[in-house]
DNA sequence: CTGAAAGCGCTTACAG
DNA sequence: CTGAAAGCGCTTACAG
């Protein structure tokens, strides 16, 4: 740079200033140093302008895994987003270990970048005092409600709610619920989301029936097929499988057909999260979209206005989230069968 | 960093060591500038870290999108790979537009790592030129041979011959080519694929048949769905298919099923990448695997060799690829038919 | 609108 | 084995 102004015949600081693109500067002069700057060939040296604005504009992603198209649709729409604000995401993956995840918010990559959006799965409830942190930080996902930090999820129980009522009103009674875990936490995706399950069992004067509960884990499409394979081998009647999400509801379409069962003639199938994948399974397959472009939307804007000194009380954003009908539930064309509002409210408001 | 060395009654020069694990320290010393940095909370200012040593321990990997699973599954590797040799990385996804390729070459991001491993999709053999930049490049996959850089792929005219022969093996004779683009480049993966499928019908006696080649862009499920779709509703025998990659395969896979065409009764199929998915279709689809894992280990290994100064001539490294059958072959359970050895060339070498 | 100079927080020859 | 000091390449009060 001290080479451009001479060059130039400029001082450092008005190189800096066309370099960065302040606005007052006479046009002669502007052009002067741009002139310098291409003969030169400069190229900024970003980590001095970091060290000296103590900033990167680097924000960090973690996740359990890119290999599960979530969390590879998620990071691509959180890279966009970034992307349109000059932010530029670093992606960690956790493999779900809370090691690694406490690893994300003090290991030494944590001073890499100026905030994280981090996606809990091996931290609980438990771990809130471990997200009291000097930095911006999103939480994402229903691990954990309540924390010293914002907070982005969706409408788990009304959603839930939303899948098995369009199942019942389709008429089916008997509706294994794929995914819940006896060891997870209530306020875990798999409590919350067997909750809205049994309210819609409820409003709609079915008894519950532990029988059908088919627990799950990891959610995977193997312990879809596994687990959903073993519970048909069992014989316990069924006509429907809501499945915590679509990974399982995949691995479960595997084991439905292997054993010859017609989806949806047989067993209706919903799943949740509405990846990519499940518009080209044979059959499609119903999901429940927890509008991810919302979701990474709200956690780079809520990152933004952290790093942007935002001092308010921390807020827990609640995404719209949407059914959405396909083959798997008789539905011969792609369409929305209800929606469940987003809403936001105080980070430690009860859930 | 000065003030840790204060407490500790040392210099900051012992402090760096400390901090920098560096071994020749006597244990009292280590031991009074470890309090002192816990004590006062001490965080390493990477920035200024960077600046000083001229290099971030940052690499970009730079994909088409996440989305699309093949590159999940490969940053998904490529991370894990680096992370073994502290090595952090930044994903740019470029959406397989030349201009946001040569923007990863030379735009404002470029300062912020020290190297780059790039799968082009926009850019091709006429931007060979592009490639001739002031930093360690190795670059993915089949757009570009010969460029000036370090090249990793994989054996595509070998492994499309091997999955050919292999439907051939199996008394297939009406074998469709489903991905070519009439307005690719020889060199594209369409090519070399498509050379090796003629390779193998060359082999066998079979004749090529013009009408079997079916053209289907992008490779994403929607287009080999549709391709796939007119080109059996125009009614061409065929009684195998094979598909230029997975997503094709898994459109493929859909449209024939939509039509009532038994896999693998009536047509055989045949995908390419084998991703995580094929193994959770039903039935489950055989492909033909590039050898991700190593394809990650390699790249990020010629890039630390070309970080560490290493001035050889650019090489080309070639995977070792296999053909793994499963059920839409025909193969109850899973298992590998035939193994194209890797090897390594100059990167000029003829292809 | 522009200049001269200090300082961000590290690392590393250079001495000892 | 350890210290004192220079310097990496920027930005930004402070003057003018």
């Amino acid at each position: 740079m001290a080479d451009v102004a001479r060059r130039a015949g400029v001082s450092v600081k008005t190189v800096s200033n066309v370099v960065n693109g302040y606005p007052h500067i006479r046009p002669a002069t502007k052009e002067k140093v741009e002139t310098a700057l291409t003969e030169l060939g400069y190229r900024m040296n970003v980590s001095a302008r970091h060290l000296r604005i103590r900033r990167t504009g680097l924000i960090t992603l973690a996740v359990p895994e890119l290999s599960l198209p979530y969390f590879a649709e998620l990071a691509d729409a959180v890279i966009r987003e970034a992307d349109t604000h000059g932010l530029t995401v670093l992606i960690e993956q956790t493999g779900g270990r809370r090691d690694r995840e406490l690893a994300v918010l003090s290991g030494s990559r944590r001073q890499l970048t100026d905030g994280v959006i981090l996606s809990p799965l091996g931290l609980g409830q438990a771990d809130r005092a471990a997200f009291e942190v000097d930095f911006p930080l999103v939480l994402l996902g229903e691990r954990v409600f309540g924390a010293a930090a914002d907070h982005v999820t969706m409408n788990n129980v009304a959603a839930a709610r939303a899948a098995t009522s369009y199942l019942l009103e389709l008429g089916r009674r008997r509706i294994a619920v794929l995914g819940p875990d006896p060891a997870d936490a209530a306020t875990g995706s798999a409590g919350l989301r067997l909750d809205g399950y049994r309210e819609a069992l409820d409003s709609a004067g079915v008894p519950f029936d532990p029988a059908l509960v088919v627990p799950a884990t990891p959610w995977h499409r193997s312990a879809g097929s596994d687990s959903l394979g073993a519970f048909l081998d069992g014989g316990t009647p069924v006509d429907a499988v809501f499945a915590m999400n679509d990974a399982l509801a995949l691995g479960a379409l595997y084991a439905l057909h292997a054993r010859g069962v017609d989806v949806p003639a047989d067993v209706a199938l919903v799943g949740f999260d509405d990846v990519d994948d499940v518009r080209y399974a044979t059959p499609t397959l119903s999901s429940v979209a927890p509008g991810r472009d919302e979701i990474a939307r709200t956690a780079v804007a809520l990152l933004r206005s952290r790093l942007a000194g935002d001092g308010g009380p921390y807020v827990r954003v609640i995404s719209e989230a949407r059914v959405v009908a396909r083959q798997s539930t008789g539905s011969a064309v792609e369409q929305v069968i209800s929606v469940q509002p987003g809403s936001q409210v105080p980070a430690d408001a009860p859930v």
